[in-house]
DNA sequence: ACTTTACTTGAGCGGTCATTCAAGTTACTT
DNA sequence: AAGTAACTTGAATGACCGCTCAAGTAAAGT
């Protein structure tokens, strides 16, 4: 064997992720990355490949991050919808966080990759899939423990929800988005609640 | 007097805006323009200025346009609550209209302009807060005309509907939306109805 | 101590970026 | 017809882009 790498791959990682997050794929040159990562470009290629390689990492790593934290809510919770309701109504407190950006970074991503640069808009988009399928997921679970009413549709109130944190955290994007954010996301969670039977 | 200018200073805006709008500030390039707009960079420059300042002419066309559709719609209704109603579920059948991209350039610039590059991100932010007063205009004289509730508050409410518009509309940039962003739509047009006293 | 193997470095590659400007062209004015 | 002002052109600019690779360095194996 010869020499270990010099660099923790997980930090370097957080490092990519959030510079990523912060001015997404275009707008991130290699000499941005060599300064947030302390490493050179052949290390950085020698480790990812490519930038977009480097990018799809950082972008799987920030939704790891993502179900990580919703799952932890919802463990918590007592019920689905409590869980679903806590989570939005965490995510109405956006504001006051320091995090890269507010809006969610696979968004950012969608938005940003053009019709013609596939291999990025599909990894954003498989990742928000498997998110929405998770949201439908705690649907299922509340409509068959009888918390919602048994005629609801999982998959329509899973888009619903997640097109609404979409908006939410956009709205959340804008310098001068105030306590207007916060009181979105109660009435998100207040949606959600009246749908209990 | 010399020459006057052999091109069209709206349909070269109107195609600016198109190519800005389907692939965003940075992956846009002067090379992608020049085409577009089938003007040499000496003659851009000339109109425009700069990358910069064309973009924001653009953006501004945009805005113009978006607002123009929203009068129309609003004028042709009853009511403005059913003019609200009847813009949303316009923007449900998005996925069929063939556009440069289905998400808001407003808020797709506000999600790629990094807080270090203000210009960019100030112009998106202050033409969303436009179209964001003219909903607030559109709940506070459905207000006082008695549609919705006195204590109804149009800010809030303004604010909450483009935060569900963005939403959708975001949603919709996804290739799999299916005809899920046409059930978002219809929701948040019965939400709306619902306010109704 | 020596060899081997893996990792790091950073100068440099060809290409593209936004931008400029001197030269050329066109049409209006006189 | 001549003059002039406005507009167009496209080659050239310096800077930066993502990326490569030969040389250097460090640690594991022997």
């Amino acid at each position: 064997m010869g020499r270990q790498a010099t660099y923790d791959r997980d930090k370097v990682l957080k490092s990519a992720m959030e510079l990523f997050w912060a001015r997404g794929f275009h707008n991130t040159s290699l000499k941005d990355l060599e300064g947030a990562l302390d490493m050179r470009p052949g290390s950085i290629y020698a480790a990812f490949g490519s930038k977009e390689a480097l990018f799809r990492a950082a972008l799987d790593r920030y939704a790891r991050d993502g179900r990580a934290g919703l799952d932890e809510i919802m463990n918590r919770a007592e019920t689905p919808i409590a869980g679903l309701a806590a989570y939005v109504r965490l995510l109405g407190g956006i504001t006051r966080r320091t995090i890269p950006s507010r809006a969610c970074m696979l968004v950012k991503t969608l938005l940003e990759a053009p019709d013609d640069a596939p291999e990025l808009r599909k990894s954003a988009e498989d990742m928000l899939r498997a998110a929405e399928a998770t949201l439908a997921g705690a649907f299922r679970a509340a409509r068959d423990s009888g918390e919602i009413a048994p005629n609801s549709d999982p998959d329509v109130l899973a888009a619903q929800l997640q097109a609404a944190i979409f908006g939410l955290r956009a709205y959340a994007q804008r310098s001068d988005a105030g306590d207007r954010v916060e009181r979105i996301a109660e009435e998100i969670a207040r949606d959600l609640e009246g749908l209990r039977v």
